[in-house]
DNA sequence: TCTGAATGTGTATAGTGATCACATTGAACG
DNA sequence: CGTTCAATGTGATCACTATACACATTCAGA
């Protein structure tokens, strides 16, 4: 696809995802709409076609991160058909999502720095801890009792954890081993949720 | 003071004042050093004297704004003799975070920003935290065996709920009433960690 | 084929971080 | 009291960025 050399073809998403690139390693705010236009091989008043604002184009990029991030939560696929197995999704949705946010922890963050709010991301992470939890109560692992706002309560532990790991500011203080402490984390989540094996 | 006109006298705190003024109704990322100058009356380059660096300045700015942070969360001082008043003064605290959260989301959002890992806050967060939680199970509110990790816990999920309230990309689907989910998060904690009033 | 809409180009403006030589000041010291 | 020196502020300047606008190029459909 473009042959032209005049038309690019595609410019929108070559730009989205040469910023995700230059997300991954140097940070949401290190992007500009010059630089991307030169990887992209294109002038940079080019990009005002296809993104009205440099917020905007950011918007857009911290989407498609958001995206990656769902599609991390949805690996975990294991049939939910007895209490062993949905309380072992559930944990492994978790583990996922700490794992993404240390992985991967510019895409992270820039996950949730730029965000309309009226838009909707399609795989949303949200449906699918929702889907886990469901099927907690449906196969007995949590009570029906805790399931009202469960999505938030774990979520706010998992999100909470994987901030303050990041953060050089709390980093000091925590000397002891991180898988450790991610799952004393996670544990609470369970006790929390009173969900069980 | 400063009455020569030429030599401010303090300019590295009005600075950082007007930094913070900035940053609670525009954000970190709207601070422009030229614009500070502007307001506190120098000329651009005079910034240079005193922080090196752009990158210095906002971590000046940021922990300026731990500060803030920390003042709040130790506004709750309450004596911790009893079982319920310890267990009052921490839930206390964990309000005061969020409620900190919610009212300063710009503040916040900058004390967790930029920090470099060397610098140490005096009156930290943590330590105000680790008092509460010592006083927990000093009058037997929460059982020794959950004391070890305990900081991280409480600290993950208070400050995931309130990056989850602030967020739009979240705050869509959070229908129901704030002050509940707070409640509901703070309980989760209390049962997390085995804390009883 | 012609025509218009979509898309990319080049140029210009304004604001930004950063540097450097220079000016001004206050404080220490004779 | 006067000199001197380090700290501090100024002005000019450079490179880079976001953004707007007039213009060029291409593609798709009548």
């Amino acid at each position: 696809m473009a042959v032209s050399s005049y038309h690019h073809g595609d410019l929108a998403n070559a730009v989205i995802a040469a910023g995700l690139r230059r997300v991954r390693h140097r940070g949401l705010d290190a992007v500009s709409g010059r630089e991307l236009a030169g990887v992209v091989g294109v002038a940079p008043s080019a990009i005002y076609r296809h993104f009205t604002d440099k917020d905007q184009l950011r918007a857009a990029i911290a989407q498609a991160a958001r995206e990656q991030l769902a599609r991390s939560m949805s690996q975990p696929k294991a049939r939910t058909v007895t209490k062993a197995s949905a309380y072992a999704r559930f944990r492994a949705i978790g583990e996922a999502y700490i794992d993404f946010a240390l992985n991967e922890p510019r895409l992270y963050a820039a996950a949730f720095a730029d965000c309309q709010p009226s838009r909707e991301d399609s795989p949303s992470g949200w449906n699918i801890l929702a889907e886990a939890l469901d099927a907690l109560v449906a196969t007995g692992a949590m009570p029906k009792s805790r399931r009202a706002g469960a999505e938030l309560v774990a979520w706010a532990a998992v999100h909470g954890i994987s901030d303050l790991l990041l953060s050089p500011y709390l980093g000091i203080r925590l000397k002891s081993d991180r898988t450790q402490m991610i799952a004393e984390v996670l544990d609470g989540v369970m006790r929390s949720l009173e969900i069980t094996r």
